[in-house]
DNA sequence: ATCTTAACGCAAGTGCCCTTGCGTTAAATC
DNA sequence: GATTTAACGCAAGGGCACTTGCGTTAAGAT
């Protein structure tokens, strides 16, 4: 039902235009949807708002992107590539703590806190939650070299899993963020890295 | 601007009618708004909807809840009462295991998904985010019990900080629900509250 | 320079969330 | 039983996400 006289899926089924209008329609519209998404965050974010920032119709918008939530996929993509710097201070603690306290500020932002909100709203459509997947999967793959490096100092059991220990540090500040649920206060990232590391049981410090 | 002839803020203002119809119709819509959310989750819950199946107009619906993310949050406070159950097995690990078990089947089902959802969506209206935290909290209280009497059994420090420690064990079982992170794997809540006890450096099972 | 056609602008329309005015029902009071 | 009025049903409408058909623009190939 796709072909039309042989095959003709693998390459390229369609002239496309990557240059010239195309391309310029493209980035107006991500970097307006940016701008949008800085501004007002998730709750004020709509496609004609965007379409009107880009000097764009509404309509080339859906053509182009389908829906809200996959411009706002694609929108995260491109320009949310920058991410949270990921330390190395030479020890396994002090970079927890320094990544936790990078995240839990940029999760007050209102594009962090869009980032996590565009992504619950993704996990419907299978196709994006895939997409989804893969965007984690990155950043977490990032922030793993805190881990992979404690484990090569001799900080941390060789068979120490590397996303469970990321997911424990960064899980309970995207919920804080995402639910509400309580303040993030200031010494957070540091309890969070000394728990982890040491367990609840070994309370030496404090 | 809201009392018309004196001071009338305090006790009840107009004469309120909890009998006979208007309790018919909050407990017919309340059910019938579980009764959808335990069919399709958040994604196909809709006022209308809701309002054929309570055999009520939609515009009733509107004037007693107001939006769609109030009437969500009544009928989790009304309708999701029961929760999870706390267990008291005579140890901590396997009390946490045990919750974050269960809570991990929880967020799998439709219901358990949707209140996660439903909770993202009303931190845009502070006087919901209000009602949020206070019903998680409400749930913290509950499992906090597995803390204490952790402590109490002197099997965890006594400046073990109840609300962390689940959080802790949690939130990761919450992000993977929420954002498609990632498939929950069985063995994820004993794992979780190995880590959460011992911390990372202490590999000696497993 | 000319042709082909992918991509865009315009306009009309659908469905859902939400609001509002008006008449009606029935709960609470007398 | 008669009265008052909170709460409901009905109907019309605005706003936003999303779709679609049609004519126009301009990128890429000849």
């Amino acid at each position: 039902m796709t072909g039309t006289e042989g095959a003709e899926e693998a390459p390229d089924p369609i002239r496309r235009r990557p240059g010239g209008r195309a391309a310029r329609v493209r980035a107006a519209v991500l970097a307006a949807a940016m701008d949008a998404l800085a501004e007002g965050g998730i709750a004020g974010f709509g496609v004609a708002d965007v379409a009107v920032r880009a000097g764009v119709n509404e309509s080339t918008v859906y053509r182009r992107w389908g829906s809200r939530e996959k411009l706002l996929l694609d929108a995260m993509l491109t320009g949310s590539d920058a991410g949270i710097p990921v330390p190395d201070t030479g020890e396994v603690r002090t970079d927890l703590a320094a990544f936790a306290r990078a995240l839990a500020e940029y999760m007050a932002t209102p594009l962090g806190g869009a980032v996590a909100r565009a992504a619950t709203l993704g996990s419907d459509d299978p196709v994006l939650a895939e997409s989804w997947r893969t965007f984690w999967q990155s950043r977490l793959d990032q922030a793993g070299a805190i881990v992979r490096r404690g484990v090569e100092r001799g900080e941390l059991p060789p068979d120490t899993d590397t996303g469970l220990a990321l997911e424990l540090l960064c899980a309970p500040l995207q919920t804080r963020a995402l639910l509400g649920h309580r303040p993030l206060e200031p010494d957070l990232p540091e309890r969070l890295a000394d728990v982890l590391l040491d367990g609840l049981r070994s309370r030496d410090r404090n």
